[in-house]
Parts: C-alpha cells; structure tokens; sequence
DNA sequence: GCATATAATTGCCGAGTGTGCAATGTTTGC
DNA sequence: GCAAACATTGCACACTCGGCAATTATATGC
C-alpha cells in the first residue's frame, strides 16, 4: 500500500514546478522568466520540466480537473430541471479536486499583469467543456446541439468565474462555489428575458 | 487617392499567409507545418511571416475582427431588451468584417483534426468579449458583474458556433448568422427555466 | 519628374522552447 | 536481493520568435 509514494512524489513536483512558476512570473513578468529559471527553482533539471507540462502556460495553471463522462451519464436521462443537474455535476468534480485558493489567487493576480494569460485558466478546461457539451447534446437532441454547446460552456465559465470570485473572499467556503455557479446561472437567465 | 496601395497590398499578404497555412496544415498537419514552410508557401521570407503574425496560431485564425467601444456605448443606456442588443452589435460588427466562408470552413476541418486548435478560434475573439463584457458590466452594474461578464462570453460563443454553422452550409446567407445567434439564446432561456 | 520621408521586406543572429534518445537512478513487486 | 517498471537527467537538434540594420518599395512635397 506504500504503492502511492510514487503518486505522491509525482503530484508533490508537479505542484513545486506550478508554485515555482508562480512566483518567479509574478516577480519578474511571465514572458522574462524561462521554463530553465523555473526549473532551477523547483530543484528539477530543465528536462524534467516538460516530462510534467507541456509548455510554460500549462505549468501556470497546473493540471486541470478532469470530468469523467461515464460518471455522468446519468444526466443524460434524468428528468430534473437542467439547471439542478449542471451544478450537482461541477459539484462533484470540485469534491475530486479541491482548488488551492493561495494558487488561484496566483493564477489570478497573474493573468491581470499578463494579457497573454487571460484565456489560459478558461482553456486548460477545455477538455471538461467537452466532455459537459457532449453530455447534454445527448439529453437534448441533435436538434438542440448548438445551444447544447453554448449551455456546457456557459455553466463551466460560470463555474471558473466562481472559483475566481472565491479566491478572493476568505470569508467564503469551497462548498458555497456550486451556490454562486447556480445564482449567476439563474440571473443570466433572467437577464435573457427582460434585461 | 492611390494611397491604399500600401494598405491593400497589407491585406492580401496577410491573407495569403494564413491561406498558405490552412492549405499547407490540412494537407500536412498543423504539426508538421514550419513557418518557414508557410512563408515559402506565401512567396515571402520567414522572417516577414512574424510582421504579420506574432505566432502560427494567429496566422491560422487571421486577423480576428475589432469591437469598437466607443461606437456600442449607446448599449450601456439602452432600454430595450438585452437580447435585441446584443444582436445589434454582433450584427454590425460582422458587417465590419465580411467573414469568408472558405476560410471559416478551413479552419473548422483544421481544429477537427488538431485538437490544440479547438480553443484557437474563440481566443482569437477574447479582445471582443473584453470589450462586450466591459459594456455589460456598465449597463447591469458592478452587483451584476459576473452575470454580464458571463452573457457578453456566451453572445460571443453564440456568435462563433453560429458563423461555423454557416460556414458548412451553403445556403445559408451571411445575414442569417444574427438570426441564429439570437434563436439560439433564446432557447438557451428556456433551457435554464425549464430542461 | 525628382528628391526625400516613410514604410515594408529581408538576412542575420541569438535566446528560448520543446522533443527524441539513451544513460543513469530509484521504486516496486516478487 | 533482484529484475521489471518507472522517473530523472544530459545531450543534441529542430523550431520559434524578436531585435537590429541593410535594402527595397511606396508615398509625398516641390
């Protein structure tokens, strides 16, 4: 059972190559700092670094959630409103994969001096817009794709803003993000009609 | 009145660029494809390739079009209905900018074929949806902040997936692309009240 | 026209990015 | 312990990208 020191190790350098990266760009600026002083300051060699991300950006925001379609396939058939099932899906994904709030904080002081950076945090979850299109596309019909997409992507945009808002309120707990992602969702929809 | 001479010739090189890297990245593969290849492709030196584009992505996307704040500040003291303005906006500045459909379709085979370019087409708007998001947030106020961020993102992403629909058919016509954008975010309403 | 300012193209050079490969360490299972 | 599996590293190499200065093309004043 000491079979996870590996696992250990591996997330325990792929974080100090994150938090290393951090520091060194909110010190000097992201585009003077290069993937071999970021190396050298996680105590790696400049190759180990892209055995951990593929590029500088990828180590800024650190390896994203991932959303597994298969454990959540039962949205496509459920009857509830969709509004409840979006936010009980991001709500699982944030139980697997509890955000660091001093790193978000980072990210997010970060991609405010470095424009380059502001589409990176949104990008890195790419993979989970996907997979969260391609679930509803399936509950709502070919006939429906589009707005299928536009919904996936609106509900995980929601969701990084809402992170985003809580790294910045200490008084807020991890568990209130799903609340806030429901709330905008709600106002935008309510926005939509009248606004 | 010549004096567009030096303009014109601007844009037909910079299309000929990104022209040369769709054709020679379909063909080859985005991955394959060297800027030098590009350059050589579009009749010019590998170093003019980086006066006109700051990277190969950029020149696969070509130049993204320009949302002008100053001209769609009437957007922040309207009274009509936030749908019918967003449309408005996207409407005009899409008669700005004449999308070509060749060019759009290219891009869509490309990023189907290479996935790191799924995110290329929308991040090349991220200028715009700064600037609609901006205007938003003065029209609905700072408490309704992430709501306006959040709709100016998603009539982006509407605009996007509408200009790639069109795109693929041929007998759709250029005006109609304002009529999806809207359809498709009234539907996304109801989607949040009642799916 | 012609001379002159302005802008575009190009070659050259150098720092930085990112990958394949093979050697060397380290962990794990047995 | 030992062998298989995995991680780290150094090295070499192709590619990216920007600064600079020389050259060429275009625009403007006379």
């Amino acid at each position: 059972m000491t079979t996870d020191l590996r696992d250990r190790r591996r997330r325990q350098t792929a974080r100090d190559i994150q938090l290393a990266a951090l520091r060194l760009s909110i010190r000097h600026g992201y585009g003077s700092v290069t993937t071999e002083a970021i190396a050298t300051e996680a105590g790696i060699s400049p190759r180990t670094f892209f055995n951990y991300y593929n590029n500088k950006q990828a180590a800024i925001v650190g390896e994203p959630p991932v959303l597994s379609a298969d454990e959540n396939l039962w949205i496509v058939t459920s009857q509830n409103p969709l509004i409840d099932d979006l936010v009980v899906v991001l709500t699982r994904m944030l139980q697997n994969d509890h955000p660091d709030r001093d790193l978000i904080r980072m990210i997010r002081t970060l991609s405010e001096s470095s424009p380059e950076l502001s589409v990176v945090f949104r990008d890195s979850m790419d993979q989970i817009g996907r997979v969260l299109s391609g679930l509803l596309v399936e509950r709502l019909g070919p006939d429906r794709r589009m707005a299928a997409q536009l919904l996936g992507d609106l509900a995980l945009q929601a969701l990084c803003e809402a992170v985003m808002a809580w790294g910045e309120d200490e008084a807020m707990t991890a568990d209130q993000i799903p609340h806030i992602v429901r709330q905008q969702l709600e106002l935008v929809r309510e926005l939509l009609a009248v606004g």
